[in-house]
RNA sequence: GGCCAGAUAGCUCAGUCGGUAGAGCAGAGGACUGAAAAUCCUCGUGUCGGCGGUUCGAUCCCGUCUCUGGCCA
């Protein structure tokens, strides 16, 4: 008896914390096995943010082609739905062309979207009701708000600490602009996996460093950004004065600089501080790979070429 | 050489009127579904510089030594 099943189309995707070589690495792997590359990466969608970004060149594609890199100006808004859409038309558009898609990035929420084929219906952010609740934790408490999610999701407030607005606050819209609370969202997302109703084979693969390794590093990589001319694209994101909500605004490497350019601290004191800034996000990264995905781990001191074999011959 | 002030967690320091100690920072772990490079939660045992003395008991008092600052020669 010979078991026929339709075999899912295999999608690979390289994570790893930031500074780990992912992008060198998924250059190689795509080299040997026909592959185009998506990036899932939050910050290197934006246009501009390059060195801060540690954004891939022209030059390193090495004829590789390369997606959702610089598809928004820095004012624009971008959210994971956008992503998860996005990615979701590439990995297809991808396999029609008979190539291997390959996922490489850090941001550990966008590989979720994507892995767990996660719903994000069409909403309405109505700023208004945001600010409205934001101005109703300063003028009664975080547990004010927390309170009016318990009301009308308490599933989703026993998951929610109080503190954590940004999140209070999106649970509550959630219930207010969907036909579905934001834990019946979750049953269904679970409930989809567990019946394996996803369209592809991902293979995860996540590259790892001893975290002593790892923050060296991070601490080159930033000395490099330095000497590449980091404070002055930073100096350029500052110029804008753009409002603190603006996604770039965020990134890591320009905000560390603003202190700086108000002449209250050093450069090198800001140099520190985004060493120290950056060490602490990629410890938040690992923290999602180990956690949140089923990854293959490899190990980023071995040469590339030894990790290219290692993915080829765990896809096969 | 003399005088003074220090020596307590990886760092900066607080404290114990004598009952073996705690903040900030650093660091570690965790959460995470439309801002995610964001946001949030939890975690503090260290010969209280060495050696003696006083004391039931010393990190604290006394002596001495070492080291680090400062001042005077």
């Amino acid at each position: 008896m010979i078991k026929v099943e339709k075999m899912k189309p295999k999608v690979i995707c390289i994570v790893g914390p930031t500074a780990s070589g992912k992008t060198g690495l998924s250059i190689e792997v795509a080299k040997k096995i026909n592959g185009e590359i998506i990036s899932a990466d939050s910050m290197q969608i934006y246009k501009g943010l390059d060195i801060a970004t540690a954004k891939i060149k022209r030059a390193e594609m090495e004829g590789i082609k390369h997606y959702l890199i610089d598809i928004c100006s820095i004012e624009e808004n971008f959210s994971v739905a956008d992503f998860k859409i996005m990615c979701y038309d590439k990995i297809q558009d991808i396999i029609s062309k008979d190539k291997v898609p390959i996922i490489v990035g850090g941001t550990g929420l966008y590989i979720s979207a994507i892995v767990n084929d996660m719903n994000f219906e069409e909403q309405v952010i109505d700023e208004n009701y945001r600010a409205q609740l934001y101005n109703l934790s300063e003028k009664y408490s975080n547990e004010y708000v927390h309170n009016i999610l318990k009301k009308i999701d308490p599933q989703a407030a026993a998951n929610i600490h109080s503190n954590n607005l940004k999140r209070v606050i999106r649970a509550i819209e959630i219930a207010k602009y969907s036909n579905k609370t934001k834990s019946e969202h979750m049953k269904e997302e679970k409930s989809r996996i567990d019946l394996k109703d996803v369209k592809y084979d991902f293979k995860i693969f996540c590259i790892d460093f001893p975290r002593q390794n790892l923050y060296e590093r991070i601490n080159k990589r930033v000395d490099l950004m330095i000497k590449q001319g980091l404070e002055e694209e930073a100096k350029m994101v500052f110029d804008k004065k753009l409002s603190k909500t603006v996604t770039c605004m965020q990134a890591i490497g320009y905000k560390e600089f603003f202190p700086y350019f108000e002449g209250e601290i050093t450069l090198e004191d800001a140099t520190n501080k985004l060493k120290q800034e950056t060490r602490r996000y990629a410890k938040r990264q690992v923290t999602w790979f180990r956690n949140k995905l089923k990854t293959y781990s490899i190990d980023g001191e071995k040469n590339k070429e030894e990790l290219t074999n290692e993915i080829i011959n765990n896809i096969c």
